[in-house]
DNA sequence: TCAACTCAGAAGCAGCGCTTATCAATCCGC
DNA sequence: GCGGATTGATAAGCGCTGCTTCTGAGTTGA
């Protein structure tokens, strides 16, 4: 038999006042009620706690190891409903979040340091995966959401815009084009020039984005495969006259060989988007949704 | 609102049944006092801890923080009442000593050994006290028990004898006694030579005890006082031709040029005694008590 | 489509745990 | 030494909590 909390909080109470009476009137009571529920303890443990006159009341061997060990038991339990109350709001737990590298740079960072900012007793682990898996990872629970650049649209998935920007193209400093028009370009001038993308499954939805971008466009520049997409080093772009065409963050802390330029015709834009599953999301994920928005909308990411 | 642990062992066995029925059946209840039990721990805090269908139950983020924190929790909880358990019982807890030195040889590491052996979750602490301040101790619970050779009987304390043995004379081995005769001797041979005996302050009821030993023999030796007892050198037997009475005990160890002749004529005793608080015991006490008289008994202490 | 399974809800009831009233024992001031 | 004050235990009564059984609704799988 094993005897309840309450029963605990009843005695270490009465062992703290050496007195039923007001003890009682602490706990709320009525006297008798206590001085019954002290009784019960006793017999349930078959031991006895207090040793207690009409005058005096004090401490058995055993009243004296309850009333040592007791606060630390009861702060032990409190500490679970306090965990379940906190993880019920989403400010305790872990985060699991996967993103591609195309989103990395500027995006994931920001996101991330916002929500360790806002919870700090939620653990945040953010892993690089390859952006057609992610949507799989989310569906599979191995990770709570993920980030991505022009993920494909998956069923059980909600995709969220976070992050929209000018599509521009990146090159050398020496390219004709820079040469041409130094401040901006067009895609028909573009087209004229190798493109450099990445393999198609490394992202399928971009790919066919850019596809289509020169497609609308009545163009047919030559498309040459390379996994250019986020290397830091973008050597590829050092020999011919090639160019990539990547958002505008990419245009951030470039070296002194590289340009970027916007696209101004057509203007063009590439997203940065949550994955989530769809339905009823868990506290957490669903903070790091609204946080994101908040964040993006501050940031003047979507405007 | 803070929930009973029973609700917290409820969740804990639905958490790891992933089924209501089955955990309903383990917890020996019908199952819907067991979806009452779930419901209300929730309304308790506020927090869904599971998903359930009627085909799938399954853990929320809180649910698991619960089933993460929950058994240490309980186990804490137990182990308050176990403490209290073995502590009533006497298995698990303190107990401080105060012994005399002139208790101490031979007697008390005996005695707190076997409490050792016996109880090995019992924190036994000794400490050597004046024979006149045991008692006092005692009443003061300062310690829990004392052990002294002839302390003062006193109201509120209970003596206990735990070793009885022969009274002789410790004196120089080129003593005139021991050439007379080496084996044994009688009281009134000793009484022509200087008696050491301890300040009557230093244990009044022993000293007593001495003096009246010569007083019904109709002897008046000297008597010199002088911090002799138990000082494990002995210096002052080695000039004049003096002699001091003690127990038998004294006689173990004894260096080259010192001797032990017991008293047989009239033969008199010396005791050792557990100085007790009157009335019923803690149980650790009364276990030491009972362990005492046992370890005397078998160790022929009171024959 | 139907049987099987599972969790929730409803109704009913027992007993636990509370209340107030009272008692017995002890303490303390006069 | 006596009487009032204080304190914990006991007694009686009662309401609500928490259990039971029965039933229903939703989902699954043959």
């Amino acid at each position: 038999m094993t005897p309840e909390a309450r029963l605990l909080r009843s005695f270490l109470t009465v062992a703290e006042e050496s007195n039923f009476t007001r003890a009682a009137a602490r706990l709320h009571i009525a006297q008798p009620a206590l001085s019954a529920q002290i009784r019960q303890l006793e017999t349930q443990l078959g031991v006895k706690l207090l040793h207690r006159t009409t005058r005096v009341v004090q401490l058995t061997a055993a009243g004296r190891a309850v009333q040592e060990r007791g606060p630390a038991a009861l702060a032990a339990l409190e500490d679970v409903w306090d965990a379940a109350r906190h993880t019920g709001r989403g400010e305790l737990g872990h985060l699991r979040l996967g993103y591609s590298a195309s989103a990395g740079y500027g995006t994931v960072p920001t996101l991330v340091d916002a929500a360790r900012r806002r919870h700090p007793d939620v653990q945040i682990a953010a892993q690089v995966l390859r952006t057609p898996d992610i949507a799989q990872a989310v569906l599979d629970g191995r990770v709570d959401l993920g980030i991505a650049r022009s993920p494909q649209p998956v069923d059980g998935i909600r995709l969220l815009t976070v992050r929209r920007e000018l599509r521009g193209v990146l090159l050398s400093a020496d390219h004709p084009l820079v040469r041409h028009s130094p401040a901006s370009t067009e895609l028909v001038a573009v087209a004229a020039f190798p493109v450099l993308v990445h393999a198609r499954e490394a992202n399928p939805a971009h790919y066919d984005q850019l596809v289509d971008l020169f497609h609308r466009a009545g163009l047919q520049p030559r498309l040459v495969e390379r996994p250019i997409a986020f290397d830091p080093t973008q050597h590829h772009l050092r020999d011919a006259h090639s160019t990539a065409l990547v958002g505008q963050t990419s245009a951030d802390g470039l070296p002194d060989w590289l340009r970027w330029l916007p696209i101004t015709a057509p203007q063009t834009h590439t997203e940065i988007q949550l994955v989530l599953p769809a339905g009823e999301l868990p506290p957490i994920t669903r903070h790091f949704e609204e946080l994101a928005l908040a964040t993006a909308q501050r940031a003047g990411w979507l405007d």
